[in-house]
DNA sequence: ACATGTGAAGTTATTCACAGCC
DNA sequence: GGCTGTGAATAACTTCACATGT
């Protein structure tokens, strides 16, 4: 397999949502980017990836294209995921899953605060930070969302790792330090709205 | 001014946060690099666009640096902003957000549902969503944040923009069609997630 | 010595443009 | 005619490597 390009993976993703609007039909590269917000040669080059599903002058069928998507993306049993920091943004990120989504599924989440834990959020177990190592071995969690203070993010990084999570995704404003086998994408709001007010005021 | 490029203003976000820890004292563009998880090169390239800070041989002064990020950041009285869909997701930036940012002020929240209405939310004044138009114009709003369901992120944009809002961050999975004036962030969970299921799986 | 600032080189990502197929 | 798949061209981004200043 080639080297894989993080940003093709993000526009799958994108696309693969799209797509479930077309059940039956077909789709040309030039409207699933006009949706999507690309170029159609950038549609067209990010399929290569798939090995190529067009039938020529027809457009792709939608429902193979998400298929094919689906197969290229997805881990076949699906994975996972634990949350780690069951505040307001924590939880307000269960909401968003619980249920949402085929193969990712938030098993788990962890807190340090008593009040939180020992209980249901959302529909999913709570527990105490410190259960961390027991319960993501037990339910075989190989994901992770970091929703902490920044002070504590490291640390949970830390035990994460070391009790087999092997991606994950931080909200935490701090850069992780981690081994190379391990992903860490960040998902930093105070450093898109800098980017929105940047542009906002320097666009045209 | 040369062509901004849209990577370097998300570092600078990055490096000003950064930067805070280092109040009195000099930074390396090494000691940076390491910090904000990016090259020295990358550090040093990316302070040309301020026209370059460093003194040779002794690094960056950390002070200084952050003033002169905040200066090529931020508008000089900051910005107001909007957040539309005070669901779970949207009360949850308002906390994150709550006093926390010296130019960035979330000063209206809306929403279409009469219990979150009128009242305040997490400190903020929470209105109807067809008081969008005035409030936008009274309070001199010029962002948004947008985090209501899917099938209401354009109509939202839409009114938005007609209210004079020009940058938008869209925490809704749906591309926006917007004038060519408009700035628009996309912050999409899901895509974030697929994209860390993915990589786990296929790193190393 | 030591760390910046920067041309030049290298790498990655996107778009062009057209041959080929339906 | 309309749309895909793709080599070639372009643009964007990052790193190298070293001259320069302290």
């Amino acid at each position: 397999m080639t080297t894989i390009s993080s940003k093709t993976i993000e526009r799958f993703s994108i696309y693969r949502r799209l797509l479930e609007r077309y059940a039956g039909e077909r789709v040309a590269s030039g409207v699933l980017a006009e949706l999507a917000g690309v170029t159609a040669a950038q549609v067209r080059r990010d399929m290569m990836a798939l090995g190529c599903m067009g039938s020529s002058s027809r457009g792709y069928i939608a429902a193979e294209l998400r298929q094919a998507i689906g197969e290229y993306l997805d881990a076949p049993e699906g994975l996972n995921i634990a949350l780690v920091g069951a505040g307001e943004l924590g939880r307000s990120i269960l909401s968003y899953f619980a249920g949402r989504h085929k193969k990712l599924r938030i098993v788990a989440a962890f807190d340090v605060d008593p009040w939180l834990t020992d209980r249901k959020l959302r529909g999913c177990e709570c527990y105490q930070a410190d259960k961390m190592p027991e319960i993501i071995a037990k339910k075989n969690i190989k994901l992770a969302i970091i929703a902490v203070p920044p002070a504590a993010a490291q640390q949970a990084a830390d035990v994460l790792i070391k009790a087999g999570v092997t991606g994950i995704l931080n909200f935490s404003p701090t850069a992780l330090t981690v081994p190379e086998n391990i992903f860490v994408e960040y998902n930093d709001i105070t450093t898109s709205l800098e980017k929105v007010a940047f542009f906002a005021r320097h666009i045209s």
